[in-house]
DNA sequence: GGACGTTTTACAACTCGGTTACAACTCTGT
DNA sequence: ACAGAGTTGTAACCGAGTTGTAAAACGTCC
C-alpha cells in the first residue's frame, strides 16, 4: 500500500490519523514540525502528505510547496470559512475541516491515491527531471544547459509521450512553422537531445514518420 | 512572515481574504479603494499585493503600476479575464479569477513569496553579502561601492534567482521602464556587476532571453 | 568646468540553429 | 537472402544574430 506523511502538531490528532491509516494498511510516518516533514521527505519517498494547515513553527503550505509533486490533503480548523472550502477539487489534492470523521479522511486518502495521473508541471524518468514551469531540466540531479529550440523539442515530445508525432507536426508544434520542406533540422535536433540527455532508448525512431517519446522502451 | 496589501471593494471577499491570510501568519492591510491602497503602499513596504482587477474608481492594474516591483496576484471575474491579463507582461505575479477557493489562492500567495524571496532582508554566498535593508555588498567582508543601478540589478538577480529573466524584465524590474528598444545597457551593467564582484559564474547568459543568477553553477 | 554615473557606439567573440555530406541503417521487391 | 532505393545518424561547417567589452559620448549634480 502507500507511503503517507503525517504533518500534525497536535499529537492526539496524529496518533488518531496515522493508527487509521496503519488499519488499512497504508504506512504513516508521523511528524509534528515543518523542519521534521521536510526531513523525513527528503528521506524516503511518499506517495501522499496529510498536512495540518496551521503549525507553531510554519503552515502546511508552505511544506508542500517545497515538495510539489506529492498530493496532499489538508487538515484545518478554519471553522468560519468551512462551507467556502468545503467543495474543494484541485488536482490530486483535498481539504477537510476539522473535526472531521475518520472515515471521511480515509475515503480522501483512498480517492486521492486512486487518481495517481495529475496534470503535471514536471515529469520525470529515469534520471531525467523536466520543470515545465521553470523550463528546466535536470539530469541526475545535475541541470543540463538545453537551447531554446532543444527545450522546445523535448517538452513537445515528453507532453506527446508514447505518441509517434510526425515530423510534420513536431515542426508545427515546436518551431511553430506549418510547412516542411527538404530538411535535416529535426534529426539534428532529436540528435543532440539524446546525446545531452542520454536519451537513446527512450526517443525511438519510427521510420518514415519520425519520432516517438517511450516510458517503456 | 509577509506583509500584503488587500485592494478590494467588496467587503465580504476583502475580510475573507484577510481572515485567512492572518490564519496562516501573515500581515495584512485592508484597503477598498485605489487612493487608500497607494495611500498604505507609501507609508510602509509590502512584499505582496493582492489586487481586484475591477474597482469602483479604478482598475488593479493602475494601482500595480505604480507600485511597480511589488510582486502581485490579481483577482478578476470571470469575463474579464483572458483579454485584459493577456497582454500584460507579468513579472513575478499571478492571477486568479473568481470565485476561487481560498486554499487556491493561499498557495499562490505561499508559491509567489518562495518564488521572489521578498520577505529576506539579507542574502549570502560564497563570499558575497547583500544587505537588501542597508543595500550594500561585501565581498569577502570587504565593501563594495555599487552604483545606484548597479544594486538595483544585482537586487532584482537576487530576489530572482533561479529565474531566467528576460531584458524586457530587467529593465522593467530594474529600470523601471517598461519598453526596451535596440539597447546594450543591460549588458553593460552586468558586464561591470560581473567585474566587481566576481559574478561570471553566478551570473549566466541566457541566450536569446536574458540572464540568470544561479546558485548551483 | 570637473567628477561621476549612465547610456550608446563599435567591433570582436561567441552561440545557436540550420545545412551539408557521407556513413549507417531500414525497408521492399525480387 | 540480397541489392538497391530510400531514410536516418552524425560530425563538421557556416552565417545570422546575439553577447562581451572597451571606449567614447552624454547627462547631471556639485
Amino acid at each position: 500500500m502507500a507511503r503517507i506523511l503525517i504533518l500534525e502538531d497536535e499529537k492526539a490528532i496524529n496518533d488518531l490519523v496515522a493508527l487509521n491509516l496503519g488499519m488499512i494498511g497504508h504506512t504513516a510516518v508521523q511528524t509534528f514540525t515543518g523542519r521534521e516533514a521536510l526531513k523525513a521527505a527528503a528521506e524516503t519517498p511518499f506517495d501522499l502528505l496529510i498536512l495540518d494547515v496551521m503549525l507553531p513553527d510554519t503552515n502546511g503550505f508552505a511544506v508542500y510547496e517545497k515538495l510539489r509533486d506529492i498530493p496532499a490533503i489538508f487538515l484545518t480548523a478554519l471553522g468560519e470559512t468551512a462551507d467556502k472550502v468545503k467543495g474543494f477539487e484541485r488536482g490530486a489534492d483535498d481539504y477537510i475541516v476539522k473535526p472531521f470523521e475518520m472515515t471521511e479522511l480515509l475515503l480522501r486518502v483512498e480517492a486521492v491515491l486512486r487518481r495517481t495521473h495529475r496534470s503535471e508541471s514536471r515529469y520525470r524518468i529515469d534520471g531525467l527531471e523536466v520543470d515545465f514551469e521553470a523550463k528546466t531540466v535536470l539530469k541526475d540531479g545535475i541541470p543540463v544547459d538545453l537551447t531554446l529550440q532543444e527545450y522546445a523539442l523535448l517538452e513537445v515530445l515528453i507532453k506527446n509521450r508514447n505518441i509517434a508525432l510526425s515530423r510534420q507536426r513536431l515542426m508545427r508544434e515546436a518551431w511553430d512553422v506549418s510547412f516542411l520542406g527538404e530538411s535535416r533540422t529535426i534529426d539534428v535536433h532529436i540528435q543532440r537531445l539524446r546525446k545531452k540527455l542520454g536519451l537513446d532508448d527512450r526517443i525511438k525512431t519510427i521510420y518514415r514518420l519520425g519520432y516517438r517519446f517511450e516510458e517503456t522502451p
